[in-house]
DNA sequence: TGCAAATACTTTGCATGCAAATTAAAATAT
DNA sequence: ATATTTTAATTTGCATGCAAAGTATTTGCA
């Protein structure tokens, strides 16, 4: 039997595994900074792109967990960075509106993008975009299981 | 202000956060079966391709958080899948060496890489290659901070 | 109209990932 | 030889990711 399969080298998954974990923890003091987590910080960038979405607009849009998204959003309010209000036209959903003060935090945040970038030195803008090109292939096949 | 770069479409960073968390979401019903999280598949690939190593080797192979492993060692124990030892040449070490039951396992998991592989089907071999090549250097970069 | 099915979230329980503090043992320095 | 430092793991506290169960509304259909 031949097991060449099982190992870890030969692995594209545990190369996602470890690049992932990487980059979220690159991401840390950027955001420790502005008192975010990474998934907080995606939130944030959603709003900042579109403020005042419904909670469904937010888990599509970030893929973000549903149950994990309450208790982020939870964090979030008592941080004054957003408010989140029943949609009076559908009392099921909610909408998701940024504050002031999260609102202005994104002046704080311009900067990060750069300061992760240059972590990403050892590849230059080809194989960047190569890499966004694969990786939106596989979040497609992925997304309906 | 130009606000491009903090759109969660522009970064790889999130499409990264997004794959790999579906990738693992992939493997579930097949480790499921096999009474496995994604993690501790990873000790067993680990330590199928090298029985009785120490803690910091898995720790190096695996890339998986100290204080997470020490958990996971123990829920593997549990479940009689391996043991975990005091080295006595360095009593601060420990070996962990895989028990009948974890060996066997192997057999059951042999098809898992397949039938995972069959999800990337979106993209050809030369395209995984390339992927995994790309990954590799990301990993290599973020390694040392 | 009235009720079952679908939606949109929330809650709960478990398994990490991660930082920081702690413990134990070995290596080094003075 | 003893004190200091380093190394190897464990522990602790917090924040998700995820599945499954539960709640509140709205739809849809008989």
């Amino acid at each position: 039997m031949n097991y060449s399969q099982l190992k870890l080298d030969n692995q594209i998954c545990h190369r996602l595994y470890m690049a992932s974990n990487s980059v979220v923890r690159a991401y840390r003091d950027a955001l420790n900074q502005l008192d975010l987590t990474y998934p907080q910080y995606v939130v944030m960038m959603a709003l900042w792109e579109e403020n005042k979405m419904s909670i469904a607009g937010l888990l599509n849009k970030t893929k973000i967990d549903g149950g994990a998204m309450t208790q982020i959003l939870k964090k979030m309010t008592d941080k004054q960075l957003l408010s989140v209000v029943i949609d009076k036209e559908d009392k099921r959903k909610r909408l998701v509106k940024l504050e002031s003060h999260g609102l202005k935090l994104q002046q704080q945040a311009v900067d990060i993008p750069d300061q992760i970038r240059c972590r990403f030195q050892s590849i230059n803008t080809q194989e960047a975009d190569q890499l966004m090109h694969l990786l939106d292939k596989l979040n497609l096949a992925f997304e309906n299981p």
